[in-house]
DNA sequence: CGCCGGATGTCCT
DNA sequence: GGACATCCGGCGC
């Protein structure tokens, strides 16, 4: 039988911490639903970043860029970095805590021909490698900072959606996380058996 | 497939 | 001034 997580349970996840709730987001949907078109993406790798982390954006406080992140728990905290991308996460823990799930790679499941055009050239990449980076995800949702600090959970969350559609995929390995220079030790990044292999501390080099 | 370097804005030191 | 939760194209194997 197929079960849901409900809104409420998905509020609840959040709101118990980045590092809970992480590797229970892979599987759920992001719904994006904007004037150019619909379309759907099913998570496949995340990772946590709490606020006495030194990798973590709140970790120096509260900025009016990182705000968001210190809010209620379910709501979108996006981010432009490296002068050109932009990079989605999902608040967690309680308000007050700076804390968040980084959306790092996804595989369509709806609204493809969007999802493609929106990539641009590296829109005729596989299905597999079309959103797999945090900022190629964000760009073929059509994310940018309008987003940030709106509500990512709710029957009117829009123009995007995090959801259950009641397919799930399994947790296939832990790892560090990408591209920081510190807390390499924390193993907070969750990827399904879809995510790409990656030169992190804990990530096996050849597969199988 | 892997390595390398450039692009380019914002924030922190 | 440097770092940065990155991506892409070019080149070599």
């Amino acid at each position: 039988m197929l079960t849901r997580l409900t809104d409420r349970a998905l509020r609840s996840l959040c709101a118990q911490g980045a590092v809970a709730a992480a590797p229970e987001m892979l599987g759920l949907i992001v719904v994006s639903n904007r004037p150019e078109g619909r379309c759907a993406v099913r998570i496949t790798e995340v990772e946590a970043y709490v606020e006495h982390d030194p990798a973590s954006h709140s970790f120096r406080g509260v900025t009016p860029r990182t705000a968001p992140m210190f809010g209620p728990p379910g709501h979108w905290y996006v981010y432009f970095t490296y002068g050109m991308h932009w990079c989605v996460n999902v608040s967690c823990g309680p308000r007050g805590t700076g804390e968040a799930v980084l959306l790092r790679a996804a595989v369509p499941i709806a609204g493809m021909e969007l999802l493609r055009a929106r990539r641009g050239k590296a829109g005729r990449a596989p299905d597999r490698s079309l959103m797999d980076g945090p900022a190629k995800l964000a760009q073929a949702l059509g994310c940018t900072g309008d987003d940030t600090a709106l509500p990512a959970i709710g029957a009117h969350a829009r123009p995007l959606r995090l959801t259950d559609d009641g397919g799930r995929i399994a947790l296939d390995r832990v790892t560090g996380r990408v591209g920081i220079s510190v807390a390499q030790d924390l193993r907070w990044r969750f990827c399904a058996a879809e995510a790409p292999v990656r030169k992190v501390p804990g990530e096996r080099p050849l597969s199988g």
